[in-house]
DNA sequence: AGTATTATTGTTATCGATTACAATAATTAC
DNA sequence: GTAATTATTGTAATCGATAACAATAATACT
């Protein structure tokens, strides 16, 4: 190992000298840095980050809890947050909870034993119990993505999942669709409520019974919008517009309905949530509502670097624009 | 912040038995442990992991350098390692590179300032230049996914790019095509290079001609693969079948097929590589290469563990087996 | 019971940096 | 040329743990 002991020692000063040399460097003469730098480069050395950081008590790094990596919804998040991140000197630490609530739990502590810094989290299943909740009060914490159960104490980057959601049932209504279904993703979550009554307020509004049958799925995969696919048309009565609760859900769906013959969108129409890139690319092309993704990411971690910085926050929550993108999936509502 | 120091005071005892209640709690009276487990909880004590790597220098982190996070297939990859790294005790550290060199060596020298053990890269890009290569010998590493070129010093866990790029024009030939195109992702690539020569080899063999001016193309997109299509269409000799060296790539280029009236595969034969989820769903479903990625990220979280560790390799270079999935999206050729 | 042995616990050095403070060298002022 | 001031450098404490070694307490043995 070659540590800053070896490099003063062949540079002939003392340790001071050497760290001084590498973080302040118009703090010695031009040539005890010369030096210095001819034995650091002689060496090889480079500071232990591990030192450093126990010395300062900063890591620079910030956790992100994912529930999924493969999700590329996610993924366009967290690039945004990666951005944020890199240009306020901070490593991205990303960690994949599988939905697993241990996990979570797991990895948050790593704010705790001084591994990270702060955390943000693409939904807001944490903190779940008790414990959490209090250790959940020292730790810098931004939620991203998921609009905000009131009692949370932590700033929140959000959708507006209702408005959004209104928005697409407007669209299909305007198409004259009376008979509505819909396939949802993670059941215990505000995107899921918020989006359900969205529906519902439309519906409501616009005189359109809403059979409570018509609502199938559990999760947010491709196999969740076959199977929930499989179960509306397995109904006697089949639905004419499928709002599904993301893309993979909507991809799902659609091959199902091309694997019984049907046609996309003369028969059903079906519309998504993300707008994830593939979606463009389907056939046909899918309607879907477009989400900031790379800004939220990119808000969320300027957030959270506030908080860890000490900076106060104006507002505690922030809700971005969405956009609804009419492609070929959804069309005119069959006689 | 709560310390060891604090916690031993509340419990009456060292820092030492404080720790080593923890850490090796067989060492310690009942009685004690008693005594300290309740000071730890009144404290709400964890230990710094900071402190603890310094002292024993290892972070039990590991570096995964990936191109693009947002393509599944190296997420496929990463969920691999991931569930190997958990069993070892690793955390996996994800660095997005963007092919951008100077990130790629920034994050690989992570290893060197004891930010992590050891280091996976998806592809082999690092090292670049004679600096690199220096440090790159003294890092444990390990290269998943890309064949490696002769002098490469580290062991590597590869696809057989050039047998399954074989299997892919074995494939088409049986369904009498003659004329064929390729769509490629980034061009200077051992991957590049195998399947190129995969397909050449099985033409030549077959007594096919093959011309050059078919080869289009210079990154694993969808909008590669579109442009990619485009080109090959505007061409006068149009090919019957399209190898493109993803699926991205061959998303892209279905829907540019369709985009023109054409259909895949009656017109146009299409196959890609990965056999990424949704490829499955396309309208027609993809013929593709399904490459083992979970299994080839175990592999190589495995490996660079043993190297962690010093466990001597048996071998340096591991080929794992592909499968040609054959799907609606290739097809005889048209007359 | 008195010693030998083992099991616990405490003291203190250490990991590799940073930094307050002390010491020395270089300027500036007179 | 000497004193006062400032700029550099060195010494040593520190961050929060761990672990070698020493000291003490508890058990075993004759």
């Amino acid at each position: 190992m070659t540590n800053i002991k070896k490099v003063s020692e062949l540079a002939g000063v003392s340790t001071a000298t050497v760290s001084r040399t590498l973080k302040m460097p118009d703090m010695v003469t031009a040539r005890t840095k010369e030096k210095v730098m001819k034995a650091v480069k002689e060496a090889g050395y480079r500071p232990s980050w591990l030192a450093t950081s126990v010395k300062t008590g900063r890591t620079n790094t910030i956790v992100v809890l994912v529930p999924n990596l493969i999700n590329p919804f996610f993924m366009r998040i967290i690039g945004g947050i990666e951005q944020a991140a890199q240009e306020r000197g901070f490593t991205v630490l990303l960690c994949d909870t599988q939905g697993d609530s241990k996990r979570e739990s797991d990895y948050a502590s790593m704010v705790l034993t001084n591994r990270a810094d702060g955390l943000i989290q693409l939904d807001h299943s944490f903190p779940f119990n008790e414990d959490d909740a209090k250790l959940a009060e020292t730790i810098p914490m931004v939620s991203v993505c998921e609009r905000i159960h009131s009692d949370k104490k932590y700033p929140v980057v959000a959708l507006d999942n209702y408005a959004a959601s209104r928005a697409l049932a407007h669209h299909l209504v305007s198409y004259g669709h009376t008979k509505f279904a819909v396939i949802v993703g993670q059941v215990v979550s505000q995107i899921h409520k918020d989006r359900l009554y969205g529906l519902r307020s439309v519906l409501t509004e616009e005189n359109i019974e809403f059979d409570e049958d018509m609502i199938v799925g559990q999760s947010y995969s491709i196999e969740n919008g076959i199977e929930g696919m499989r179960q509306l048309l397995a109904k006697p009565n089949r639905p004419s517009a499928v709002i599904c609760f993301n893309d993979d859900i909507a991809i799902g769906a659609m091959h199902e309905i091309h694997r019984q013959g049907l046609s996309v969108p003369d028969d059903i129409s079906v519309v998504g949530f993300d707008n994830v890139k593939v979606s463009a690319f389907m056939n046909p092309p899918l309607t879907t509502i477009d989400q900031p993704a790379y800004e939220m990411g990119r808000r969320g971690m300027e957030i959270l670097s506030d908080v860890i910085n000490g900076v106060p926050l104006t507002r505690s929550s922030e809700m971005l624009p969405f956009q609804l993108l009419e492609r070929q999936s959804s069309g005119p509502a069959p006689l």
